[in-house]
DNA sequence: GTGAAAGCGCTAACAC
DNA sequence: GTGTTAGCGCTTTCAC
């Protein structure tokens, strides 16, 4: 038996759903009509300001809070958003999801959230119901999974897309996304890379959200291109430690490849390590880059150089647009984010003579 | 400027909410009453198979979802999870909601979640208003903020804790949880270090969930006790490789402390890097242990000895508690999920001579 | 300014 | 087996 740890049951009754308050107790307790508290409730004009206090004292008194589906029924603003993700814990996703959620909380907004299997190839009623209930959402594209549920709601669904790359095939054309333009600066991590006098710089991709270039690999490209350089053959990984490292070893045995730059800084924990178990030295004679700067990047041994980029941001700016887009009232939240930067650690150094 | 990156904010129109197919237009398409139609979409019995057949095709042809809000405001059955809780990003957290999500996903649940400020002390109903609608839920209370929600619950809510100890207080008694046993590893961790020769191990902790000690620092007393040796005193720490770092700098610049047991993988990271920096070697003249197993840790350098606790095994039976909560009649989904383990690797050895 | 009416899409009783 | 009748709690109209 597995079941360690500990269940406790308790004593709990079934969902009792007693009569819950509504908005006519507390209209009878205030002596109005049910329609100015619900007037006062969604903050509408043409409510004295006394009945408005004296509706909002009798709102505190009952503990009364409006139930949302009753809400969502009757025609109510949207207030909910759903989002869809292929993950929840890998650092790029786990931080869109708290920006989303943070934004979205700080305006009243519920949250639901549905994973995508990555091999998952939903059609339009498949996305939709994975919406349940939702009548807005968010979708996290960082690859093929996401990128496909985007391009499967129906055009008119409120919906904004968090992606990898801003789409370009016409399925997804003119919806509304938020995106990080990173391939500057993977061009600019490839470009100090060659300034450290590494003959050429080797890219370790993470999976890629649609069948075209990533921003990063094109950027890595670029850099390559006009530097003169020959751009070596892409290598593509998954996102975990353990997928750089399987993916490294070949690369880390051959001296000539002296940097290494990594799709995420999972990727690069990964380098590192087929890197060690090579006999190669970091940043004595391999280089190595990741992206993210996630919070343990700072603390790797070597401590990892990396491109920050800001998913919370992201996700934030992603909510303000859909927040937007669901009621054109709402105040245009700050839908700006920080730039990529790279920070430069223990990593990446001169190439070896 | 920041706005790096960039937004489309593409050409789709507002909510336009159409006239969505509904019960009724199915049973006029079908040539039965809506109720037949309900009874259908709910697998109720008293419904030929023939008429359920047509029902069926009929959805499938109009591509009719059943509106979740209205069946929620009709007093359907519960079909909805929130999620409370003070973290999503966290290695712990996040692997609790990806086990939750997955659970809730395969018996078609609805998840929403809410964060918890750290700092917010929330009375029951502000509690009920982060459920936002929803009508059963989990609250990951690993840390104090998780705790006080549980707690300001009513005691008649269907709500399931997945915590970090067992509630002791009355407030949160009775109340159903699951929870990682994890004090035994702890000693398990403790002995192992004290076989290696190590005279005594400094344990660093995560912040605690209530006023009580852990069961990790219970567990590392125990042993610690046990053989007789003295317990130093428990160092606090957060959650984050940072705090570890910083909580740990004093620890490794005395030279008697051969063994640190932190509190998890993060605050282990930082250990071994303020080991670095004063020149410890790892596990050389100290060794350390973490908690987590996180997917990194097997990566580091040196490779972390760490326990394995399976937070998303343990929030799929938390999910199960829950099902069974609001629907008896669910089968008891198998609620158990792996046992904590210590996963032996680089970080330990033998005590300094 | 405020109230009364109607209905959102569904499920739970009841009838038949 | 199946259809009918009421609401669930709220937000629309539209009157006053």
């Amino acid at each position: 038996m597995t079941g360690s740890g500990n269940i406790s049951t308790g004593t709990s009754t079934p969902p009792d759903r007693g009569p819950a308050t509504s908005i006519w107790e507390v209209a009878r307790a205030a002596g109005v009509s049910h329609q100015t508290v619900s007037r006062v409730i969604n903050g509408k004009p043409h409510v004295k300001a006394e009945t408005r206090a004296l509706v909002l004292a009798t709102i505190e008194e009952l503990r009364f809070t409006p139930n949302r589906a009753a809400q969502a029924l009757a025609g109510g603003p949207v207030r909910s958003v759903t989002v869809l993700t292929a993950d929840t814990a890998a650092y790029g996703y786990a931080s869109a999801l708290r920006g989303i959620e943070e934004a979205a909380r700080t305006v009243g907004f519920t949250v639901g959230i549905s994973v995508l299997e990555p091999d998952a190839v939903l059609g339009a009623q498949e996305v939709i119901e994975r919406l349940s209930g939702g009548r807005a959402a968010i979708v996290i594209a960082f690859e093929a999974a996401g990128t496909r549920a985007l391009a499967a709601l129906p055009p008119d669904y409120p919906v904004v897309g968090v992606v990898e790359r801003p789409a370009a095939g016409h399925a997804s054309d003119g919806r509304p996304q938020v995106w990080i333009d990173d391939r500057e600066a993977a061009s600019r991590a490839t470009r100090h890379l060659l300034g450290l006098g590494h003959r050429s710089v080797h890219y370790l991709s993470i999976p890629s959200s649609t069948q075209v270039l990533s921003q990063r690999t094109q950027g890595w490209q670029d850099a390559l291109t006009a530097a003169g350089r020959p751009v070596p053959p892409l290598r593509s990984a998954g996102w975990t430690p353990r997928s750089g490292y399987l993916a490294a070893r070949e690369l880390v045995a051959d001296r000539e490849v002296t940097a290494i730059l990594a799709g995420n800084d999972d990727l690069a924990l990964g380098v590192l390590r087929a890197a060690r178990e090579a006999g190669r030295d970091v940043p004595g004679n391999l280089s190595v880059i990741g992206f993210d700067d996630a919070p343990q990047s700072a603390y790797l041994a070597p401590a990892l150089t990396s491109v920050r980029l800001d998913f919370e941001g992201l996700g934030r700016a992603g909510f303000g647009l859909l927040h937007n887009l669901v009621d054109p009232q709402s105040a245009p939240v700050p839908s700006t984010w920080a730039e990529p930067e790279l920070i430069l650690r223990e990593s990446s150094g001169p190439a070896p003579r």
